[in-house]
DNA sequence: ATTGCTTCCTGAGCGC
DNA sequence: TGCGCTCAGGAAGCAA
């Protein structure tokens, strides 16, 4: 399950991998999984060449010498692995991007929450007005949560899910932030203290930090470009565990339909909404 | 405006 | 062995 930190590896290795080379063409392989935002208008063939890649919260975008972009969210199982036009195709391709020359990157899905969109540069990335600030951004700070926790009576693990509000942050790291932070994870949002806002944002910024560093979280379907996994699944310290690192026993919730991991022992009791 | 419920989808794991 | 059930959850769409 991608979250910022996933994104931001593979970003950083497709930069590495990928930067270059010539997109022949897109093909999509199940339908609904590609958006074109710039028809009417003909594509240009070859697509154009990859000048840069970015991530802007779990997005994935691709710069093309054409002024296009494309846009990639990984949704639930989406990977981006490295291949050549030989290679064999994994049992859930969804889209393919062909490079001139016969490398090519697959997009495989099992999921298919998975999509991705063609937009022209010129335009505004159409997902920005349903998004919130980066979370490893200096903007991200303790005013921020003041500012728009104070009429927020949800749970805090709620708020934290919320892309609108922050980008990137998924269901592991929102848990493993709170637990790194002691805040429990029904507190409201309104009720935080000033000093556990500020403690919530530097968790934040500490737990991507870290999990940046070892390329991700591998639970299940996470693969970096070359299919390898993560290693941070190995530093959680409350997602799917049974007991925290100080020995407490781990309590499981549903929040909003998700599951929620916390110590009651280390998180403090929250403070509930009127 | 905010919140939460449902939906999309497939594979793993489990009980029988 | 295999069937049916539950669960995993990112985000859009909708209802309250």
């Amino acid at each position: 399950m991608p979250e910022l930190p996933e994104v931001e590896t593979i970003a950083r290795e497709l930069r590495d991998q990928v930067t270059g080379e010539i997109i022949t063409q897109v093909t999509q392989l199940r339908s609904g999984t590609v958006t074109d935002l710039i028809s009417p208008a003909r594509l240009p063939c070859p697509l154009g060449t990859i000048t840069s890649i970015g991530r802007r919260g779990k997005y994935l975008i691709f710069d093309l010498s054409t002024a296009i972009l494309i846009v990639v969210h990984l949704g639930m199982t989406g990977k981006l692995i490295t291949a050549t036009a030989a290679d064999e195709r994994p049992d859930h391709l969804r889209a393919l991007f062909s490079f001139a020359g016969g490398r090519c990157l697959f997009f495989d899905d099992i999921r298919t929450f998975g999509h991705i969109t063609l937009q022209k540069q010129s335009d505004p990335l159409y997902f920005e007005p349903r998004l919130g600030i980066e979370p490893l951004s200096s903007a991200f700070n303790k005013n921020y949560l003041k500012q728009h926790l104070v009429n927020r009576p949800g749970p805090v693990k709620n708020l934290l899910l919320d892309q609108s509000l922050i980008a990137g942050i998924g269901n592991i790291y929102a848990c493993e932030a709170l637990y790194r932070s002691r805040i429990h994870p029904a507190t409201s949002g309104a009720g935080l203290s000033v000093a556990q806002m500020n403690a919530l944002v530097l968790a934040v910024k500490e737990v991507l930090t870290a999990a940046i560093e070892h390329n991700g979280t591998t639970i299940s379907d996470y693969r970096r470009v070359d299919d390898k996994t993560g290693d941070f699944q190995n530093f959680l310290r409350v997602y799917q565990k049974t007991a925290c690192p100080r020995g407490h026993a781990v309590q499981k919730i549903v929040q909003a339909g998700r599951t929620t991991y916390y110590c009651p022992a280390c998180q403090k009791a929250p403070i509930l909404p009127r």
